[in-house]
DNA sequence: CTAGTTGCCGAAACCGGTTTCGGCAACCGG
DNA sequence: CCGGTTGCCGAAACCGGTTTCGGCAACTAG
């Protein structure tokens, strides 16, 4: 196993290309490196001849001189059941195909512990099997990021911390995706409106709250506490917790969920019940998975690119260990809403003298809130 | 970003370790490495020292005289959406987990055309950003294998194909999975079975197809081609399979799944027949998809454990890299069957006069197929 | 015409390890 | 006592690149 082979049967060194031109070693590296003291007629020479004697650098070879493999490192943690399975997927494909476009390559580890992640990345730094880190799915005080520091080590963020100085990151905005839910049940007559979180223990779950209380405030409507449940990421417990909440002597007419996973569950309760989603009660999520396009209705959700983050992070953190400051490095985009037909107009505001046509509520969404929300609705 | 820095803030290097010692950083690296001439006491001085140092070897370094990186190469195919998500998480947790026991790396790409996927294993090879791959999900002639003979790199497979020469491989018994679930299927009473299939371009999908052929042929049963579709690897897919073969003037009474996720399909369509899963129509899977356990009755199927097959193949392949001959680096390993309630007898011989118990239908199961089975119940 | 640039490339050091080679000292048998 | 092993380690070559340094030739300015 090597690289391109000569007619000898041994590999192609820049050596042998020096040889094949009659110059030496050293200036064919910095023809091919783009140095400013080759001239162009010599640099054309020597890239040609390079390519038809198939010579590729080994990136080991060059590391041992220039510091750097060309590998981005990505720890997975396989121990927290998220239960969204596209994701991986995607998000892989996505770094793959920007360190790729950049002869970059990623070097993938799982861990299953916080010690056994920490143990991970210091060996993939130590070794230099990597020489930048994308840290998937920020905590609200993400060890990492100390850890990180302290070897000096360039990495990028899947989502944004509260202190980040020294950080660069890629997010989707989910606090204006859950104002944005927010606003639109609200324009659909809503009053009573829950949240279903994620863990809060990861920043999207205290970003996403944060827009629906935004959302709620605007709104004129108070956030009730108890119409806020958290650390609900799988169907099982998304189900249970739409079962407490349709429990609660005032049922909420909508349910805001922050992960769609959550948001499947919210159908098998209703099922349960024998109500209708999109009617009875409406449901909006957040991460647009696939089995959400599956359900019946089909859930309403902000759907984010997986793909789009992680070509996104690999390029900014090539980008910083290339040199830029990290501060520069930060992106955000928006999540797509896509229209489902689990949210509807709530039962409850559907007497015949009220009731609004569809072409109605769309023009009430569009103006923003009906002006005669008050308080006594909930 | 360096390995373990001293109190100069400098990273420690092999020759920091051997002026600490008073020694050559030769010998250091030959005490570290395991050679016969060095004596016991050097040995221990240098590896404690070495140890309290915080000294680990760059690979890459090493890597420039010794030809290896210490890391293994896996292409993912992200365009056959074969829809079975938990699996490349399970799968990567196993071949890293491997791999980072005996101080490996895994370096993983995508691709989603076979020429990509051509390009991207040639780029590995050549920039020696690994020493090997992992193959998954082997084709009936996979072009893979030529590419990678050509390299004269190794490589494993997860399946066994048929011009074996000079491979390796971890594989589950997928044709013997499937005749049992024929000779299970038979041993509960049922006559007409029906067999969905994968894409036949794997090798999996041949094999477990003959293990059903194997199965009916055992059983005095001859295989009805039109009972055998192919091709289905959704949901989707295999609810339209199941109303294709539930619609013939003579239905099986019972289907074998070549994958679960086809088999999630049946469920669907036969909820839109009325009729129950487990009673009505028996049904097996195999692979074991965690939705499986979730569906009412919970799907009978031949259970894979991803983790496992990635744990082993890495470490086949690190072994072949090391030297051993691939023909001797082959395992295979039983799929585990899972009852959940998908299969049971037939109606249509659930005639008082003939019913069975289930403890006599377990015991027929033990004796193996009835003797009476004739061809005529078809 | 000469001194000072400038453009371009060769020579060699260098990166951080591994591996070969040779030699010293201790031990061995005759 | 002496030649021949054997055990153990230093010295140096080596791997395949990158980068520094210096010098030659051509050109430019005074």
């Amino acid at each position: 196993m090597d690289g391109t082979i000569d007619s000898t049967g041994r590999p192609v060194r820049i050596q042998d290309v020096a040889r094949a031109l009659g110059i030496t070693k050293g200036t064919v590296s910095r023809a091919l490196n783009g140095y400013s003291d080759i001239s162009e007629v010599t640099r054309k020479r020597v890239r040609r001849k390079a390519r038809s004697m198939g010579y590729v650098p080994l990136s080991h070879a060059q590391a041992i001189r220039t510091g750097r493999v060309r590998a981005l490192g990505l720890v997975w943690r396989v121990d927290s059941h998220d239960g969204d399975r596209a994701f991986l997927s995607d998000f892989l494909d996505g770094v793959s195909r920007s360190a790729s476009a950049e002869d970059w390559s990623l070097s993938v580890s799982t861990a299953d512990s916080d010690e056994s992640e920490r143990d991970t990345i210091r060996r993939l730094i130590r070794e230099r099997k990597a020489d930048g880190f994308i840290l998937p799915r920020t905590r609200v005080d993400d060890l990492r990021v100390h850890w990180l520091k302290a070897e000096k080590a360039p990495f990028v963020l899947y989502g944004r911390i509260r202190q980040g100085d020294g950080c660069s990151w890629f997010d989707f905005l989910g606090e204006q995706a859950m104002r944005s839910a927010v606003d639109r049940l609200v324009g659909l007559g809503h009053r009573r409106i829950a949240f279903v979180n994620g863990d809060i223990g990861f920043n999207y779950a205290v970003i996403r709250e944060a827009g629906f209380r935004a959302g709620m405030a605007g709104a004129g409507l108070g956030t009730v506490e108890d119409m806020i449940i958290d650390g609900v990421m799988t169907p099982d417990a998304g189900a249970r917790a739409t079962e407490a909440l349709l429990s609660r002597s005032s049922p909420p007419t909508a349910i805001v969920f922050a992960q769609d996973m959550a948001a499947l569950g919210a159908y098998r309760a209703a099922e349960s019940r024998g109500i209708r989603i999109g009617s009875d009660l409406s449901v909006i999520g957040y991460d647009g998975v696939p089995e959400g396009r599956f359900m019946s209705p089909p859930l309403s959700t902000y759907s984010v690119d997986s793909r789009l983050a992680g070509t996104r992070l690999a390029t900014l953190l090539i980008r910083q260990i290339r040199g830029d400051a990290p501060e520069c490095l930060r992106e955000t985009m928006k999540a797509n809403f896509v229209t489902g037909g689990s949210d509807g107009p709530p039962r409850t505001v559907a007497r015949p003298h009220r009731a609004l046509t569809a072409s109605q509520v769309c023009q009430q969404g569009r103006r923003g809130r009906p002006t005669q929300a008050t308080e006594e609705q909930l």
